[in-house]
RNA sequence: GGCGGUGUAGCUCAGAUGGUUAGAGCAUGCGGCUCAUAUCCGCAGUGUCCGGGGUUCAAUUCCCUGCACCGCCA
């Protein structure tokens, strides 16, 4: 394997109690690393922790125990969440190991040789819960804008990272690579941004001491996303292993929510241009989910836990939900009744019954075998032909992460062999021993396989189901999209028959 | 205050270098089939395409302006 695809998540807090948004971010990566290992990518999915700062070092101040031991416990929090839902990461990084502190200091030590590190004075207003410094100006009469907490007047010495000094050089990043910052409307922002010229970062913190100390200095802690950003660079082996480095990096795409656009799309490329290091290729900011219409947050207590949703309608449903129901990249609003929509109207009624209909008349009408055509008629050259379409549509969506429309295309295909099927009705084909009965499961059967592999990016395990139930013995793991994107016929499957509904209807 | 976005069927949204009856899904009503998870298929709709003005033979689509909502920045 030649080919290579290196994608990311944000590490997440790890203060944090994980809930949908950090779900959504990490679905949607899995779900693009499926689909480039469909296409024969070696795919290196990394994800994580970030696990140093204020807001630790006081929560493990209460618990009485080191921050350390606190991160320990908590990072199974998300560990096992990533399980539950099925992410096929293959890399998992912490802020606290020493192949990411190793890197951070390089990097910090490089910028300060280039002269892009200075000491200097810094003064704001900090929302120690938020870890968030504010001016003057940013403030809501005089609290924290983001939690209206009261915040704290801080006036320090820090390092700055000479950002100042990049505003050109990202500029002309950002105007000959115009998909740099997707989609568009961030790439407007963050444009924009740019253009009024960056400010000097503050990188460093004496305020606390919970993380990476400046080498230079060390009663210097290096700060939030001089530390944090890092990761992505360590998670492939920078300083460890340079071919991985190699093999890897520039990183494809960095998948983020709106609210680090900033950090990833200027903070990052600079610290890297600093550090002589390739930007990544693409960052792509996804939208906010609101729960059932209102804002999500702690106080309202309506916070969504991902695993009961997962108990309650199941993972893949919640994946396939999270994509289908809203364009990625806008906001979103997740709502009880609109996921039982979703399973009732597309999984249940529009795919579910197309396969359970489907696996039954072969069972009936062939024995539970796929015969080779004899006869075309009808529409049958229509529905190849629309599958051939629809397919590459689908695969030109999913490269610019438009998952919302490759799905629209698979359930475009979903809907044209449910008019096939009632226009050739099979049955009546069977009563009158017409061998086109033949051709039209013949081509019903590629279809659906098919659809089950557009589909396993979003639900792995029940495609899988479907597979076997057309009779496949190999699983998508071992399969090439291009090769399994044909039609043909089978010679060695197990006999197709009736199956209980793979996507049961949920009543009430 | 600066920059940008959005405003289209009951709901969610798509759309047209300006030009015959403005589309899809869902929801609603009626009809059909029986392979199927009371599923599927067909038909039927309804729209001051945010308000006002302008350009044009012709604007919902372009321009100006107003209103509403949203995002980024200060």
């Amino acid at each position: 394997m030649n080919k290579t695809y290196y994608i990311t998540t944000p590490i997440y807090y790890i203060n944090d109690v994980p809930h949908i948004g950090h779900a959504y971010t990490t679905i949607a990566a899995d779900i693009m690393s499926r689909y480039k290992r469909l296409c024969g990518y070696d795919v290196f999915f990394l994800t994580g922790t970030d696990e140093h700062g204020q807001k630790v070092e006081k929560a493990a101040e209460q618990h009485g125990v080191s921050p350390k031991e606190l991160a320990d416990r908590m990072v199974h929090r998300f560990t096992d969440l990533w399980q539950a839902l099925n992410i096929s990461n293959t890399g998992f990084i912490r802020t606290t190991e020493e192949r990411h502190k190793k890197v951070v200091r390089h990097m910090f030590e490089k910028a300060y040789e280039n002269g892009d590190i200075y000491l200097g004075e810094y003064e704001d207003w900090y929302c120690v819960p938020c870890e968030s410094y504010f001016t003057d100006l940013q403030l809501k009469d005089g609290l924290c804008p983001d939690c209206l907490r009261k915040p704290e007047k801080l006036k320090e010495e820090s390092f700055f990272f000479r950002m100042s000094k990049y505003t050109d050089r990202l500029m002309r990043l950002l105007e000959e690579k115009k998909d740099f910052v997707m989609p568009e409307i961030r790439y407007n922002e963050v444009a924009s941004f740019v253009k009024g010229g960056l400010r000097d970062l503050s990188v460093s913190r004496t305020s606390f001491s919970w993380g990476i100390p400046v080498p230079v200095q060390k009663k210097h802690i290096i700060y939030v996303w001089f530390d944090a950003l890092t990761n992505y660079i360590t998670g492939v082996g920078f300083l460890e292993d340079q071919d991985k480095f190699n093999r890897y990096w520039p990183c494809d795409a960095h998948l983020i929510g709106k609210d680090i656009l900033r950090f990833h799309a200027v903070y990052w490329p600079s610290f890297l241009m600093s550090l002589g290091v390739e930007p990544p290729k693409h960052v792509f900011a996804h939208g906010w989910w609101t729960i059932e219409g209102q804002k999500m947050s702690k106080s309202l207590g309506n916070v969504v836990d991902p695993y009961e949703i997962v108990k309650a309608y199941g993972v893949d449903e919640f994946r396939f939900f999270l994509f289908r129901e809203v364009p990625f990249g806008s906001d979103g609003d997740f709502s009880r009744h609109a996921i039982i929509h979703r399973i009732n109207g597309d999984l249940a009624n529009d795919f579910g019954n197309l396969t359970s209909r489907s696996v039954t008349m072969i069972g009936k009408f062939l024995q539970g075998k796929i015969e080779r055509p004899e006869k075309k008629g009808g529409t049958d050259e229509y529905v190849e032909e629309s599958v051939r379409k629809l397919v590459d549509d689908y695969q030109r969506e999913m490269e610019v992460f438009a998952y919302h429309k490759a799905l629209h295309n698979v359930f475009e295909i979903i809907s044209i062999l449910n008019k096939y099927i009632d226009s050739e009705a099979p049955w009546k084909l069977s009563k009158e021993g017409d061998v086109r009965i033949k051709t039209v499961l013949y081509n019903i059967w590629n279809s659906l396989r098919i659809v089950s592999m557009l589909l396993y990016p979003f639900m792995p395990q029940k495609s899988e189901v479907i597979r076997k139930a057309l009779g496949m013995g190999t699983s998508f793991q071992e399969v090439l999209f291009d090769n399994e994107k044909q039609f043909y016929h089978p010679d060695d499957i197990s006999r197709i028959d009736k199956i209980a509904p793979i996507f049961p209807r949920i009543e009430g």
